[in-house]
DNA sequence: CTGAAAGCGCTAACAT
DNA sequence: ATGTTAGCGCTTTCAG
């Protein structure tokens, strides 16, 4: 139904390569036939058709974007960041939404292969081998997880736990959970080593809970459990959980921070809206999205190099933690953490 | 780089239409052949190029789905839905954000429609006649806005929004603001024609704030405004202006509802975490998704027919809106609509 | 059941 | 400056 090139030929009279001439190297034609083929193109309403140039030019100045749910609210920032980052240079943006499920995010990235010129895997739930397979059909970037030999963009979410857990430490927490994230979590396995290994160091024990869902309602279904556990502040793998927790242990008629203290990570825009004000460790979301969209972009300039950005995490201390049921430790170390400056971007070449 | 239908019947030792055939129709090759064929492409790792394949065949499975602002919790609902959908169709979403921009809107629906078998547009920002435009070189399906003569899906927020000024005039308000949208939005021009109609309805009072962004900080920027024109009552555009304008009214020193009562559109989750919990318009987002993909994948059956459905809006009465300064009507007339059984699609083939 | 040939809509040398 | 010729990777008649 849409003209073809070869329509616009035929009404403008000239040949088709000239046509294509005037669309993508308008220098090369002259300016009188350039404006009768244009006049002709729009009368008949012709676009060029991007997928078939793209068969033979090898780019579609799109990127594809697959994150693992979109209604988290930890990924529109980051994906508005990378989209504006790649509009800057004339590239499109296609965003997936895995749903948490590998086998969905494998495919996706099989459908989105040849219509983008690569693809941000944001906290994907494949195996790094699979990962590593797709690689060589398209261009991949990953964000959220440490891969070596891909280029990767990752949060320092150990640093923050352990900044978390400092803090609960510092405020007298002697029995701390942690509320774990999905199976195939990069992220949460560090959270869980960097937790572990800063409760022991701040004399603490550490419970784990999970895996879950890293939603509100795979926070919410734990609160029972955490609350017979006898944990007296809990660390979970995103605010979502964290906001969900809340609800729960309220719903049990424990009070937050009075009973129990509750810290999140990503610092959602949610966690200043809820009650009590959610302390939190920042993500630097946006951040992350402009550069993993550079990395992709960059792959022209040099090859054989694989680029790892690992950013900055920051504790944002509100009103979801209090002091510990030991009346021995009331002092809080942990203002330390929150005085902290922006987030800065650690970026290393290697 | 990755391994072409060439390379496999090369590998296999049979012409390349036969490798074509082992993928597409595989019922039509010898069995013995094809268990070759495909041993040789598992091992070169071969793969169908979808963007190739969809340029003679006219179709990608594949569905793009634009959004004025992925930021905004509206749509995660709907996008999921419409994902769940289309992925029973063996179809994927691609969505894009065009960040409530009318010219990146039409740039996107540009770079999508060669990559797509067609076009969810969600609360689209351009003309009507633009889209009507648009739609002779890619179907579209219109959410959120009608326009005749093209397939389209709403929320009756007309019907809504008379809910929500009934309640507010039923509980002695006179004097009621409603916080406009951003321009170029049909559903805003709906609400505010709707509201007018209600509230001179209702013997109320209607004043008009905007146009605005469709924001928390939309919300929140109108809030001193809103208070210095001395209305008891405010429906907003959307939940998300909505809250920010309660923050902003906070901030004034206002309290909500005794000094001022609030009313959103949407019903997103996250109304009722916040405090007080807002009384809303519930929008049906998700049937609102599975309705456009069924739409546009039925496009094949009945062309020439252009099919409408509008979503009944419920609304959510909690603790944003109380009775208004007048004493003399304190009755609520407004339970009514709240008591309203689940929200019924009513479908219109035209 | 398989091969040969044509061509989807476009770009990219190579001529002229 | 423009036309000619190939051909991107694939599907689809049409023969055989």
């Amino acid at each position: 139904m849409p003209a073809t090139i070869r329509d616009v030929a035929r009404e403008s009279g000239v040949h088709i390569s000239t046509v294509s001439r005037t669309f993508s190297a308008p220098h090369l034609v002259n300016p009188d036939t350039r404006t009768r083929v244009l006049a002709c193109a729009e009368q008949l309403g012709y676009r060029p058709n991007r997928a078939a140039r793209a068969l033979i030019t090898g780019r579609t100045f799109n990127v594809g974007l697959i994150v693992a749910d979109i209604a988290n609210p930890f990924f529109p920032p980051l994906i508005k960041a990378a989209e504006s980052q790649a509009r800057q240079r004339d590239y499109h943006i296609f965003v997936a939404d895995s749903n948490e499920d590998a086998a969905v995010e494998e495919d996706l990235v099989r459908a989105l292969a040849k219509q983008v010129d690569g693809i941000l895997l944001c906290s994907p739930r494949m195996s790094n081998s699979l990962i590593e397979l797709l690689s060589r059909d398209v261009p991949l970037v990953v964000v959220n997880r440490q891969i070596t030999g891909l280029p990767t963009v990752v949060m320092d979410v150990a640093q923050g736990a352990g900044l978390a857990i400092d803090h609960l430490s510092g405020l007298g927490h002697r029995r701390i959970g942690l509320v774990a994230g999905p199976r195939g979590s990069w992220t949460s396995k560090e959270i869980r080593r960097s937790a572990a290994l800063a409760a022991r160091a701040g004399g603490a024990e550490l419970t784990v809970f999970g895996p879950n869902p890293p939603t509100e309602h795979g926070g919410a279904a734990v609160a029972e459990q955490v609350l017979r556990s006898g944990v007296s502040a809990v660390l979970a793998y995103n605010d979502l959980m964290a906001i969900g927790l809340i609800e729960g242990l309220h719903a049990q008629g424990a009070r937050v921070p009075a009973d129990i203290s509750v810290v999140g990570i990503d610092d959602i825009a949610l966690s200043r809206l809820i009650h009590p004000k959610l302390t939190t460790v920042a993500t630097p979301a946006a951040a992350a999205g402009r550069a993993a969209v550079d990395m992709l972009l960059a792959h022209g300039d040099d090859r054989r190099t694989t680029a790892h950005a690992s950013l900055q995490t920051e504790l944002v201390i509100r009103d979801s933690t209090g002091p510990g049921p030991d009346p021995h430790s009331h002092a809080d170390p942990g203002n330390a953490a929150a005085a902290a400056p922006e987030a800065v971007a650690s970026y290393a070449k290697e």
